[in-house]
DNA sequence: CATATAATGATAATGATTTTCATTATCTGT
DNA sequence: ACAGATAATGAAAATCATTATCATTATATG
């Protein structure tokens, strides 16, 4: 991920924060380049490493306040695993299953929705539930990670 | 899951805890009824509330303890959401997958196993990891709650 | 029933996230 | 380019859930 679209989707990030009425600061850019140039699940306080690299002036505040603006534009999605559920990577657009890595965090998107619906059906149809929304996730090794 | 075979369930925990080298006491015999009568999803607060009215002198504390012990026994599993992640269910053998009412937090398992296993291996052979373990989820709203 | 010690609950400590608030910086209209 | 309204910032304090400490109590074993 590293340099190639990423100034394309900054610019696109920084684009939506502006037209959602937020304006455009030195930290805020500084987070929002460190999460969009990051093909990894990032922590709060990762990103916040990471930003100080870029706008050495930064509060860790600013971090939480600037994810929760990304998330809510869904530019990020937050990602949960068994271990924790407070880290986030950029988002997708449209409903996306993820495969994560267990040792370094990289995230991978896949649709395989094709089985899904049909799946959704038969289970909501014997449980008499209806059923709104999935979550598909995959764990494993990355092929950097497999040494 | 109110009164039919709860009894057992109550009674085979406290059969593994004991197996387990672990006492049986009235806090932890509390505890252990409230979660395994329930179907729903609790969080450690809850379970202290509900687990009160049968051991009022029961500290919150404890509860976190023996949530602890019942998870590690694989008697108990977390329940991922995403609004949050702290609450527990009683688990169920092998491995399942979620349903989950979004009013009331009902669980029920169900299989599905069928197409997964070749999914995986199609999302393993595409992306070069190595996919070891998998999450699968629905959301929705049971029967009951549909008013 | 006595004893070793696991378990308990009150209290304090921790750590992550939020709130508060005075100061600074951005954007808009001129 | 500039002034003014106000959004955003960072430091410090507050909050909240979870974990650790420790003296006391209760369990299981012989």
């Amino acid at each position: 991920m590293g340099g190639l679209g990423s100034r394309y989707r900054i610019d696109a990030w920084l684009g939506c924060l502006r037209d959602n009425g937020y304006r455009l600061t030195a930290p805020r850019r500084a987070v929002v380049e460190t999460i969009a140039r990051s093909d990894r699940v990032l922590s709060p306080f990762e990103v916040f490493e990471r930003s100080r690299l870029i706008y050495p002036g930064l509060g860790l505040v600013t971090v939480y306040r600037t994810l929760e603006k990304l998330e809510e534009l869904e530019l990020i999605q937050r990602v949960h695993r068994p271990s924790d559920c407070q880290a986030f990577v950029a988002a997708f657009t449209g409903h996306q299953h993820l495969l994560i890595c267990q040792e370094c965090g990289r995230v991978e998107f896949f649709s395989g929705d094709d089985g899904m619906n049909g799946l959704m059906a038969e289970v909501s149809l014997k449980s008499g539930y209806q059923v709104e929304d999935h979550w598909l996730q995959m764990f494993g090794v990355c092929g950097d990670c497999q040494t």
